[in-house]
DNA sequence: CTGTTAGCGCCTTCAA
DNA sequence: TTGAAGGCGCTAACAG
């Protein structure tokens, strides 16, 4: 391995006089400075981040820790998350918790042993304090993208769900919907919460009720189909929803799937509208009415917040930024 | 920061000592392994990665560069390459390339920095061998998958190219077609290669004649549509192809956006079948036609080769893994 | 503008 | 089974 000791050596000049080329330090005489650079190029002279890190403490890694990146949603996150990070000079190390609480603590312990400067994170749910608290006992920034824990205060970029709860729910009602089911995520997840009390807080804007039996619960994750049929098979045939809510895009693809096992027709007999599209690709072949949340923006502003904390431009306050999503009607509420 | 001197002090040994602890040394007393332990657990000390890194030689950081992490195969292949990662202890630096040589080069770079152990990569095309030769002068293993590039030997998980294209071609000469056209990514990228190459053979042996106005060039990334428009325009209207082979998943749906412009239906006018399935959730609402290929065994396997190879247990041959792709029909070639 | 010294946290090597 | 010395590659702090 070539060192600086190396370059030093037939630069003639000392292995720290390389160190201020290579940092660019503006005290260095012009000429040998290209001197260095030669000898550099010669010798195909990289910097070693490791012996790097041991004294400045900083690593130039950051990490993104979310529940699947093979969700749509959390893809584009990912996405707008690795642009950012790559303009600023920073990788990005990726993390799957499956919304896995110990799959999530796993991960903070191998990022703080790897020594990132700052963590994006989705985490998966009320549970997560105590891992957010072991990143702040580290001194690690993170910042919050799509989910909060309300308990450990941090930036954070999220969706704006109570109004496009509200959105959604008026654009069925004004199909003429009333018997109006939401399928929902846990509740130890903020946005779960936020999007059940908003569901219920839009029913009565429209002059409905809210009825538990409306309000079915599962998670948010791929394998949700069976727990949605048997939800729907427990409601009595005669009250069964004309439209149906989902708070994600798993739930609805699953929705979808539950309602052709239950041999009804969307949208003829039930209706069906959810949060986050299920296609990567948006337009090819729609058919499913979603709230599409701008995800790209979402990661890609979220790594922006997290960088601006690690390297100490932020403010001390802590800054939200809460995005609209666009409500994009398709052929699962409305027939052709 | 707490570190093994910290340790060491209040345990009553020497620094040396805890390090044998926390590298599982099995010449330790139990009585002060577990002195130390304890200690380690009030400290909540975590070792220093970096400091371990510099002797050790060894990050445990392994890397993914493939051209966008949104196509949902790679998505894919990266949700296989990091399960696979996690379970042998690896970390994951994500790389989006854009199918930009510079991109990559500049990734490379940056990795060889960091020192990670091992690159997965889904290489630009040929003009990244030099990319590739810099990470060998260095001895950072890679791995391809997806495509190679011939020049630089290493282990590969590939998909079948050459079966998967017959195929699709009988499946649609069996449906009568005799004009199929297939627009294609550039001849730089070995799988477009092995693709067309492939479907003048297929077209042969099923008794027809490739025709070079039917192989249209553009590239794999999402924005293909404006070339495809172009390309189909330019075909004599009286030839134009009654079916059209897209050689990836994004030309696939822009093939579909370019023929609904062109106001021809799909499939009744032409018909449409691609490689790769654009949908990450593959059968909720499916339309295309489409060779599925494995993308997730692809990353899972691929990362297993790499991680054989960075930790020497691999054979000295290079290993060649090729995995078939299956043929989905769906109503882009065949009406319901 | 350039060089020397010391140390980041850990591990290899040798010695006890 | 344990410890002491030295070094991995780089940079802060000081000196010149």
């Amino acid at each position: 391995m070539v060192t600086i000791y190396d370059i030093a050596k037939k630069a003639n000049v000392s292995p720290m006089t390389v160190s201020r080329v290579i940092n660019n330090s503006p005290s260095i005489k012009e000429s040998t400075r290209l001197k260095v650079e030669q000898v550099i190029r010669e010798l195909e002279y990289v910097p070693n981040k490791q012996a790097r890190s041991l004294t400045s403490k900083e690593t130039r890694l950051v990490s993104l820790v979310i529940p699947d990146i093979s969700n749509p949603f959390f893809t584009n996150i990912a996405r707008g998350a690795e642009d950012k990070a790559l303009q600023l000079g920073y990788q990005l190390i990726l993390g799957n918790t499956d919304e896995n609480q110990d799959k999530e603590e796993k991960y903070v312990k191998m990022l703080m042993s790897t020594g990132v400067d700052g963590v994006l994170i989705a985490p998966t749910g009320d549970g997560s304090a105590a891992n957010l608290k072991k990143l702040t006992k580290r001194r690690i920034p993170f910042v919050y993208v799509d989910r909060t824990v309300p308990a450990v205060p941090a930036d954070s970029v999220t969706g704006d769900n109570p109004a496009t709860i509200k959105g959604l729910v008026q654009h069925l009602t004004a199909l003429g919907h009333t018997r109006i089911a939401m399928i929902n995520g846990p509740g130890s997840i903020s946005i779960a919460r936020e999007r059940e009390q908003a569901f219920e807080e839009a029913l009565k804007l429209s002059g409905l009720t809210p009825q538990p039996m409306y309000t079915l619960g599962t998670h948010f994750k791929k394998d949700s189909l069976s727990e949605i049929v048997s939800g729907l098979q427990a409601i009595p045939k005669q009250a069964f929803p004309t439209a149906i809510l989902a708070a994600n895009n798993f739930i609805g693809v699953n929705t979808l799937r539950a309602l052709h096992e239950l041999q009804l027709r969307v949208p003829e007999d039930v209706a069906v509208a959810c949060f986050d599209d299920p296609d990567i690709i948006p337009d090819y072949n729609p058919f499913l009415t979603v709230a599409s949340q701008p995800a790209y923006d979402m990661g890609f502003l979220g790594m922006q917040l997290l960088i601006e904390r690690i390297q100490g431009t932020a403010p001390i306050a802590t800054r939200r930024i809460v995005l609209p999503a666009e409500i994009i009607v398709r052929r699962s509420t409305v027939r052709e």
